[in-house]
DNA sequence: CCGGTTTGCGTAAACGTTTGCACAACTTCC
DNA sequence: GGAAGTTGTGCAAACGTTTACGCAAACCGG
């Protein structure tokens, strides 16, 4: 702590050289001789020296080590740890590469979208983070068009630019959960969706009907319930109206987590029991999932290990000699984790079964 | 986006003054005329002028606009949405001043201390906001040696220089809830506490064992049990120890949600039932409380709320002009939620009974 | 009308780093 | 032994901003 800040002149000043050839012994620049950096880096280590960033940054006129996350809504973080996770990973690996992490809130005047402009025309980043990527999305087009590298956490649309993203692979997820409910003699399905149009929800949809119609079982049946993502009065009538149908599904694919657990309630509510009467399956495996009575089978999404890839992607393009190389992209198979909120149909007659964890009221009468 | 950046001389340019005159301007330098300033300001407007963060960090010596974070151990935010919902309220409470928060995750080869000696020798960040506070706390008396802004999230112990912390009044809770269960007739009391010497601890543990002093009934019997923070198996053998003892207590109250959550599933094991033959409380009501069967009566911990004060009080610091005023503090009173996890002792008579929601099983035979 | 104060603004230095250019020393080749 | 090439290093400019200092004009009291 002796004396305040070293710069890089002090460093020459011990070893009587420049502030130059410090400079370049650091950066590695090949015009300097093994012995001279070899001087250079102890002499450095020895007096304490750590380069300042902000002049880095100035005369790099790029931002130096950070990469940015956009906090989108304030609801984001609240249901689950999802933001937690996602922000632990990101950070993880993103400071192997001795990069930090910057989070952008969004003021309550601003749009994303101006925020987004603001940090790349500020260069506060040197790349961006985004989530919640939906089919139209026009930050994924301005980042695209500015050439500023960036991971979208999510799909765009297929006539979007190519860009690097990772996403979880939600059609085969629910062609999965599609086939077990099936094999376990379900014929009406439910699915519970949200009104945004973020892009997991068209995916999630799209492969629950396709393996519907690949099926090709005119006995199967689906319908949609719609809820919005935060009001929860709304959710709750939605998900009841599903569930008090007269020809009501038997089993229920939802979105995510916390609509399945509402959907557990409201079938309590209603007197429906759960896997006997109704089979509920989930997404996202939230930790209040394994405690939910009874524990909900969902899917793993594995936020950390999205993260961590994101940010390996972000540095990739950081370190891409040429920004014209193709945009990596990572999809996530999630993994079906067995509980107990699905079993066999009661009404009608069973094919076949699986080897399940069961904790609940057990066969058909 | 015509034409790329903008400099402060572009600005001045356009005004035909110098870049002196513009910088002092925008500043609200006294010595500019109101007119000048005016001109200035719409000029800048104009021609999109957003100041160089690193170029004003440089002259600065110091971070200029951003605050740091540091994420400590992994596990945190995976259990609930502690981390998000903190950041989100940081995050929020940070950009209403147009400060930017910045995380720094730990590498494996670093500890914390030395990531955070290295923030503030690299002037990374103006301010920092640590979380995790202990008793006796390295990260506090280096930052307070250092004169580095902070607020800590949790107090240190009373000997430690003068600092500015946000905290929970875990002694007032941990009381309110004693004398709750008192009232409900319970008399063997029970406290799953953990390994680690965070300062919630301690004072949690204090508030009941003050409480239970204040009372001075010789009947009253506590019993503690010491878990790990992030091993599943010891916790669990831990709560059950305690659980399974001759004289096992009839109210148990835990150091925080996923404490008392294991509870809970514990007692479903031995077959104890909640609250008939238990009661069970736990802190700071994370989501999957509510879900929990029985719902968990717990403490609401206002995450949002007191990140949103941490964000404040450095702030705060940052516009003191001068580093002697006396350091804020704010202690928290989290309120007590009423859910279905305790109910009145079985065994011993009952003297009084408060009013709270109940599902459970009713009263004492 | 004149010294002194106030007001308003420009000049230039400074922050710590990177990097193009220049240059010295050394090597190689004919 | 000198020209040409190679290797290692220094000089100085540049990045965009803030601010100490200086100077001119305007104003004031006497």
């Amino acid at each position: 702590m002796q004396g305040g800040r070293k710069t890089i002149k002090d460093v020459a000043r011990t070893l009587g050289v420049s502030a130059a050839t410090v400079s370049r012994a650091l950066a590695g620049n090949a015009r300097i001789s093994a012995e001279t950096r070899e001087r250079v880096e102890r002499a450095a280590r020895d007096v304490g020296y750590v380069p300042n960033r902000a002049a880095q940054s100035l005369v790099a006129g790029r931002s130096s080590g950070f990469v940015g996350l956009i906090l989108t809504d304030p609801g984001y973080g609240r249901e689950d740890s999802y933001l937690g996770e996602f922000i632990s990973g990101l950070g993880a690996g993103l400071a192997t590469h001795g990069i930090d992490l910057f989070l952008a809130a969004i003021p309550e005047t601003q749009s994303e979208l101006s925020v987004i402009r603001n940090i790349v025309g500020t260069h506060r980043a040197d790349g961006l983070i985004i989530g919640r990527t939906s089919e139209v999305d026009p930050r994924v087009e301005y980042l695209a068009a500015a050439g500023f590298p960036f991971v979208s956490h999510g799909r765009t649309s297929l006539e979007y630019p190519a860009h690097s993203w990772v996403d979880t692979d939600g059609a085969a997820a629910f062609c999965e959960a599609f086939e077990m409910l099936y094999a376990l003699g379900h014929r009406r399905f439910g699915l519970v969706t949200i009104e945004e149009p973020m892009t997991f929800r068209l995916h999630r949809t799209e492969g629950l009907v396709e393996a519907i119609a690949r099926r090709g079982d005119p006995a199967v049946s689906l319908q949609i319930a719609t809820a919005p993502r935060y009001d929860g009065v709304r959710r709750h009538d939605a998900i009841c109206a599903l569930l008090s149908g007269p020809d009501r599904p038997t089993a229920v694919l939802t979105l995510f987590d916390g609509l399945a657990l509402t959907v557990l309630e409201e079938a309590a509510h209603l007197g429906l029991s759960v896997p006997h009467d109704l089979s509920v399956i989930g997404f996202d495996n939230i930790s209040s999932s394994r405690l939910a009575r009874p524990g909900l089978t969902t899917f793993e999404a594995e936020t950390t290990r999205s993260a961590r890839e994101s940010a390996r992607m972000l540095v990739a393009q950081f370190n891409a000699k040429t920004r014209q190389t193709v945009p990596e992209t990572l999809l996530i198979r999630p993994k079906l984790v067995l509980r107990a909120s699905h079993g066999p149909a009661r009404e009608t007659p069973r094919r076949q079964t699986t080897a399940i964890e069961h904790t609940g009221r057990g066969a058909p009468k």
